[in-house]
DNA sequence: ATGCGCTTCCAAATCGTTTTGGAAAAGGCG
DNA sequence: CGCCTTTTCCAAAACGATTTGGAAGCGCAT
């Protein structure tokens, strides 16, 4: 690795000062035209490129974005985080922003990594996602006033910026939509309800169902982790029941696709014998047999747009919205048509 | 934000100098066992955390490394990628350092982006995944003699460092598997044979059918993306010709998981009408209605071994192993049994 | 008293930028 | 010529840490 080229070498080279150089490569006015075009080219030549930490410890800010994924174990394979992650660090990209990825499960570990890197200054903000009902990262943040926008609300309505998708709506749509199909056993595999989200969604359910005249009949109901596996366990959980619900909605669509399978291996039809929802559509969900119906967020834009909300925190800008929350949209495919 | 606190504004606290409670906080030798602890507990006391950019600057070590996912398109979703960014990313984080990620689609943006990572200092070292024959990437940090450890090969079999899984030994696996289950109609979907794997992958099966006696049929041999989508669309080709494939390879998980849509679409019963692989077993590949025969790659301790090779390099200590080639697992689950 | 070796400390340089607060030179004008 | 502006430049400070190269103080042997 050869030695970096500074912006003193460039100084010698032309015979002026590193002010000078500084300031001609910053294109400022007091610097004569000629000075300023061959400071630039002879950076050019020499293969000048500024290093980004002593930029970052004059400008006092690390022109980084964290992002913490809170994780369960090794397997972790969520689709739904590859595509928030991409719309969060082109976004971030495009303004000149450096994206710092961890993943750590919920817990102590969790909030050393937050204030390592906080107090740490090693990000101006942070991102956090899988909001909790009583969410420490989020008061941690609160507490030492460091900028973060949140996808995904929490129980206390607090101010806090963020983006977020009204799950409420969207399983409301999904419980008309099965109670409408004459679904009366209607079962429901729930995400944690720690997780705020999955409040949501329940609440949704339970309200959807309600203004049809039913009521959510609990022995239906299972609580489970966000994975296929804990899909696949709940419905068979279910199916095996004395009189087994005719409908199954998930809590999002990888629960379906355990649900799915779960059902298939007792040689029922999805879609006739049984109807099955998901929620989150991502790619995968076109992609089953049969495709899948589903609550779709878009997530990418999600991303961007929860990065970009960052960014102008960060940066003192104000903000046009400091909350957000998305009509969300239902499709339905053959997963619960007959 | 309350102002951070500083080596300067505990030395001036103790009334001693900043080297010394650098030093002190270093647990360096020369400094009294009376000051040193003063020195920390005023430390602790004072909420003091070290500005990291002052470090690395100092330093002249980014303490990170960079991982550039090379992705199409924003509706971007491989859960290959979020399991190998688990991997590196803990494994980054147990050593110290942080993991800087960025999407990039190949081409002349993904270089800039390579160029300014490396040459800004911004990280030590860089992951390469997803090898192309010729690669770009690998020539650019060669010719610069940038840190790199990658995943997968290249065509001109250079001396960097790598993990890779043995491709040809895998699809060589699979093509016995399904000659020996009495294919002779076999057809394959593969990914763009620029990247390595994919020439690998197309090998391993071109010999294991000639081990068996058979030979690839190029009418059943097509090319498409890594996607569910590109999967579904091959296989309905394949299986709209006059004498379709009775089994169809595909050259990972997600175009198998198209391709079996297309068939259970055509009404056949897979496992038994048509036997169906795919290639790196992702977490879902065991949750697909019948679960996915397929070749298994460790993917997440992949991911932490190459970013402990790459931290060893970075740091000057030996790798015990240069380049290691995995022996792969070969899965057989249902998709291929009758 | 002198010299030597420890222990404990610290001023100053360094990392590579940006910014502050002038200063010198050049030009215009009476 | 003397004065005022404008243009163009730069020395030095700052960002917050680490490291280098001593120096001071002390006890002890000579």
């Amino acid at each position: 690795m050869a030695n970096a080229v500074t912006i003193k070498d460039i100084a010698r080279r032309v015979g002026k000062s590193v002010t000078t150089v500084s300031r001609a490569l910053h294109g400022y006015s007091d610097v004569a035209p000629e000075t300023r075009e061959l400071v630039q080219r002879v950076a050019r030549e020499m293969g000048y490129t500024p290093n980004v930490m002593a930029q970052r410890l004059q400008k006092q800010r690390a022109e980084t974005l964290g992002l913490i994924l809170p994780t369960f174990g090794p397997r972790f394979s969520d689709p739904f985080f590859s595509e928030f992650v991409a719309g969060v660090g082109n976004q971030a990209a495009e303004r000149g922003y450096d994206l710092l990825l961890s993943t750590r499960a919920p817990g102590e570990e969790e909030m050393v990594a937050y204030r390592k890197a906080a107090l740490g200054r090693r990000v101006d903000g942070f991102i956090i996602i899988r909001t909790r009902a009583n969410d420490e990262r989020i008061r941690f943040l609160q507490q030492i006033g460091f900028p973060f926008v949140a996808f995904g609300r929490t129980a206390d309505a607090d101010g806090f910026p963020y983006v977020d998708e009204d799950g409420v709506e969207g399983m409301r749509q999904i419980a008309h939509h099965l109670a409408d199909l004459g679904h009366r056993r209607i079962g429901y595999l729930s995400p944690p309800l720690d997780l705020m989200f999955a409040q949501h969604r329940l609440e949704g359910l339970r309200r959807g169902l309600a203004e049809r005249g039913l009521a959510l009949d609990e022995t239906y109901l299972r609580i489970g982790a966000l994975t296929e596996q804990s899909g696949y366990a709940l419905a068979r959980e279910l199916l095996a029941l004395p009189s087994p619900p005719t409908a199954l909605a998930c809590g999002n669509d990888l629960m379906a696709i355990g649900a799915m399978r779960a059902a298939q291996e007792q040689g029922l039809k999805i879609g006739s014998d049984i109807a099955i929802s998901g929620f989150d559509d991502i790619p995968l969900a076109q992609h089953t047999f049969p495709p899948l119906t589903t609550v779709h967020q878009p997530i990418y834009q999600i991303g961007k747009r929860v990065a970009s909300m960052l960014i102008n925190l960060v940066e003192g800008m104000p903000l046009a919205e400091r909350q957000v929350l998305l009509k969300p949209e239902f499709v339905v495919r053959q997963s619960t048509l007959p």
